[in-house]
DNA sequence: GCAAATTAATGATTTATTCAAG
DNA sequence: CTTGAATAAATCATTAATTTGC
């Protein structure tokens, strides 16, 4: 198993963030003129940039920039102001932030430390991510037997080669009622064939 | 012991808010000046062009925001002249471009037609993607689908943790007759462009 | 107490789905 | 029905917490 993928970097492209869509729920109305357009070229930048080459040379990066996050090629690292103030958003309601919210959002934070605009991005796609599966697998715990089982049923496995990695299922003891919670993946389901076969 | 979540998140319950809707998504803005500035930084610029927000007034600002082939705010179409260029590169076996390399295909391809690179780093997302459902559709078609199941059943009790990880499982193929097995190997080592030596 | 070994979090990417224009 | 675009789900990869064995 080992794994190694240095990955490298390639970073760069961030493409799709933009957009925005916040309101949510009714449904992506394009109508109407919004001639719009925008145009913008790039979306990408170059960027050399760092990333740890491997190999190469590769200034060694001097250090006078320490920040605590982005240069080098580390991740984010998010200060705890930074985040309060997010989930203090999150809370607000704000979900998927379109470019201009994530501009202002990026400059507000950063006066409490580095950060980018993609890392705010990152962090409410994360955040609400999360949010969700919590919410789920806390739903499912109400009646949840003490005894659990998994059972993942692959029939529509064929030749390849499937893998189901990092299960964990804790036990936490609360005393309040019997409530087991159970943190995994979920058992998953990815169907081979679409679910509605005819279009859609 | 206990385990004590010194992070916990989880403020209270998200009582899933329709969020505020803002205006929302007229089209998909983007905008980024790549300038000179070699950070992958720049995001987004807030600049305005919209010409109109749904919402509110809003300074109208003037856009010199040229926005041709976008115009009309609808989607792109590539034209068969890049297409088929994409489709050449695919064969060849680029699948994931990095910025550069996208960078390197929207100036290529900008002569035949307007594009952008999103464009072309959604096409290839989505080529190979939906090369993928084909090749998986047409594989499974003939052959009875082994059935797996694992039953995993924590009985263990008590205030304990316990944990199970890395699991994996893997089918391979017997090779009875006309497995096609739909290898996802994805050769990726000829790029068109000499960039990176791999991609992940 | 401390540092290697684990484990939990979470930033960053990639893949799968969904939407809707044409 | 095809496919550009966007979003959500799943992964991967690091970093911070915690545990553990001196």
């Amino acid at each position: 198993m080992g794994n190694m993928k240095v990955h490298e970097l390639s970073r760069g492209l961030w493409e799709h963030e933009p957009s925005l869509s916040l309101a949510c729920n009714p449904l992506r109305t394009h109508n109407s003129n919004t001639l719009s357009s925008f145009h913008l070229k790039t979306f990408i930048t170059p960027k050399p940039t760092p990333t740890k080459l491997a190999s190469s040379d590769q200034q060694p990066h001097s250090p006078q920039v320490d920040m605590q996050a982005g240069a080098g090629g580390t991740r984010w690292n998010l200060t705890q102001e930074q985040i309060g103030i997010l989930e203090m958003m999150y809370r607000g309601g704000m979900r998927t932030p379109n470019a201009q919210q994530i501009e202002q959002i990026t400059v507000q934070l950063g006066k409490y430390g580095k950060i980018e605009g993609k890392n705010v991005f990152y962090w409410f796609q994360n955040h609400k991510a999360r949010e969700r599966q919590k919410q789920k697998r806390n739903s499912l715990v109400l009646n949840s037997p003490p005894i659990t089982t998994i059972t993942l049923n692959n029939s529509e496995d064929g030749p390849y080669k499937r893998k189901c990695r990092s299960w964990s299922f804790e036990y936490i003891e609360e005393e309040s009622g019997s409530s087991s919670s159970f943190k995994e993946e979920e058992t998953r389901t990815l169907e081979l064939f679409p679910l509605h076969p005819e279009g859609r």
